[in-house]
DNA sequence: CTAGGGGTGTCCGGTTCCGGACACTCCGTT
DNA sequence: AACGGAGTGTCCGGAACCGGACACCCCTAG
């Protein structure tokens, strides 16, 4: 989805293009003039195998699918079949089940399998385009959550911990959320918020600055939640003691054993059911690759120039960097890079290294540098993690630069 | 639950407990009459409140839950609502909505809100029974896998992991899993394939000694992927273009940037799409914990012993170890704590140990030898690849016996 | 048959790296 | 306040490694 400008400065995405799986013509042609109507592209499919090429070949944002293609069966065991391969396709895929041969069995079967929601044939118009714009709508708000601030998810550590977030989004548990600056407390948390399909207000509070609650529920985001002060936090603790209380997340640089220290600890128990700590940006080099992307391309349309090429040596060298700064640091370097063409990340940017393989030292160097950042830059622990004496590291040390 | 052993030696697990939710107690009385004949302890509430104080307080293995408990409320709100606060209480609990207002509506909607099954009411007892026994039978199926070997979680970075491996277990998607030795990759296999619903038999294969690929399909774990001689790796590639390719699970203590520098590109795109990377158990103190106090229970029912008592300071030091041999190395340590009350932490042995962590020799003899493989031990091209000089590599080589 | 390219395995004087030891700091416990 | 444990950063005599050079082999093209 291009985030073009037109010239009232506002983004106007594409259509949504949505895949309807039925073996039914007249099905097809009666949802396609629907969905038109709505500025909502369609492609058919009328089989799974035809579905499967489409999905792969187009960018298809929801699946309307029928379970049955072949004449006589009705067990519906094809479409969950399919169900299944397109979930392992596209993970975060909305599947819409629409079927004539209906029950509360394959209903339960086929959001077991997957399904975000199950509609019964023959349907009624404003119904299914209330949930298919619904559900494109919610997709969209987490697209353009990820669109611009970021939330690039690419390292595994990083997708597990946004998986339980977004699965803990539903619910209406409090949440600390901790990280290095610029690590993405605020993006995760207003993903959390717009996930949680509740419509109710966000407020924003910064702890430090805090010396009254807010008067209406909703949900409370807090800032340096460390920051707060005694008394406040008491009253907070109260106030959640409340039956008709607000869903709060609170964020912190602090790591976890640090927060509990200075959290009072009546709060402590509303708020410590479940802390989503948010890696810093130099431990997850594969975020930093899909990030490195996601700015290129989002300020090369941003400012209306070329795309910079992100060459392998480039790589590396953004992959290597500390990024003490985390995302927001990074961001600044490829918005740079974009408008100026120049890559300011830290100098002597080809030292020895060769494209392709890495050698041996590359490769020494890397697994040197986790070590250290493994033990915290205890010189004693990492050197026999590695199976090296002390003064045999601090030499590599000083040869890597680290 | 217990693993107390009966005089004919088998384990003897103590009856599983259900929890009934339900306003209507004629159908608390029929319930605990059906399950009591199968041995399935039932606890009854009539309400939400009364419902999240035995969750709270009892050992619940599942839930039936009626959706409505007030007279003339027929919605289901507030089952629903109960439905999640319980899953927020207890992430993985089976809960069965048992309902008699029943549609696909509310079917869908309990499934959406994370019921994992749904049954209408009146229920047929056969089949009632049979959903239940079966779901606690793969729920002490997923137990017995984390009773022993333990596949204890409690750290939130292992809790992602786990979710993460468990979502993909129903896939047939390939997969690796990178960590320590003893870190639990084997563990972590068994387990997606345990859970994978699949039945086809697993094999298990050492790659440095496979000559060949075994004839039948089904589920192929890899220990030592990265140790594949690269004729092997091209013939897996093969294989895995085929039509009906086994599920490849891959195992290496190489980390994810050594590991895809030795395997062949072509081998490196059908596995890599899912990288799982178990963290050394030094990383994390919150297993540590779970994990001794799994081991000690676990050790002294099974040697009969009396269960000795983890203090705050011993604590701390089974949290500050290095553990280079991590989980295998932990459990040795429970053990023999049961058995002789001592409570030695570091070994010798394990100081200087080739299993745990591997060193800097170890990764670079693994490089050395891939690089080899590679250009079929062409000592100029390996040298050139890996960065050395010839005698440089000769001098390795001899050094490591390649 | 000859020449050239690419590779092999080893040599050896010079250079670099080794690790045990030392002096010191910091922190927690008594 | 003193002590001990764990860690830090550096030193230095001896050991190990370095790479250019050498002699040689194999294969292919002319």
């Amino acid at each position: 989805m291009n985030m073009f400008r037109n010239e009232s400065g506002e983004a106007t995405p594409s259509a949504p293009c949505i895949l309807f799986v039925d073996d039914d013509p007249d099905v097809q042609v009666a949802a396609r003039l629907l969905f038109r109507r709505r500025g909502i592209d369609m492609l058919s499919a009328c089989g799974t195998e035809e579905a499967l090429t489409q999905l792969a070949s187009s960018s298809v944002d929801l699946v309307l699918l029928d379970l049955n293609y072949t004449k006589g069966m009705t067990t519906g065991a094809e479409g969950l079949a399919l169900l299944r391969d397109m979930l392992v396709l596209r993970q975060d895929l909305p599947v819409i089940v629409v079927t004539g041969h209906s029950g509360v069995t394959i209903a339960v079967a086929a959001m077991r399998a997957g399904a975000t929601d199950f509609v019964m044939k023959p349907w009624n118009n404003e119904r299914l385009l209330a949930l298919v714009e619904g559900t494109l709508k919610r997709r969209q708000t987490a697209e353009a959550l990820e669109a611009e601030p970021a939330m690039i998810v690419a390292s595994g550590e990083l997708r597990c911990l946004v998986a339980e977030a977004d699965r803990l989004a539903v619910t209406r548990a409090p949440l600390i959320i901790t990280g290095a600056a610029g690590a993405g407390k605020m993006l995760l948390a207003r993903r959390i918020h717009a996930l949680s399909q509740e419509s109710d207000p966000v407020t924003i509070i910064r702890a430090e600055e805090c010396e009254a609650l807010p008067q209406e529920s909703g949900t409370w985001i807090f800032r340096n939640i460390d920051a707060l002060s005694v008394p406040m936090q008491r009253r907070l603790a109260d106030r959640l003691d409340e039956r008709v209380a607000p869903r709060i997340i609170a964020l912190s640089s602090l790591e976890q054993p640090a927060l509990e220290a200075v959290l009072d600890p009546r709060l402590l128990l509303h708020l410590g059911m479940v802390v989503l700590s948010l890696p810093p940006l130099c431990e997850r080099p594969d975020d930093v690759m899909a990030l490195s992307a996601h700015f290129l391309r989002y300020f090369s349309i941003r400012h209306g120039l070329a795309e910079p090429v992100l060459d392998e040596e480039r790589s590396r060298i953004l992959c290597r960097e500390s990024w003490p700064q985390n995302v927001r640091g990074l961001r600044a370097v490829l918005e740079r890079a974009v408008l100026t063409g120049t890559w300011g990340t830290s100098s002597d940017a080809s030292e020895t290294a060769t494209q392709g393989t890495p050698t041996l030292r590359d490769t020494e160097r890397s697994l040197i540098e986790t070590a250290l950042r493994r033990h915290g830059f205890n010189v004693t622990q990492a050197a026999r993690e590695l199976g090296l004496t002390r003064p045999a590291l601090y030499r590599r040390m000083a040869r890597y630069g680290l």
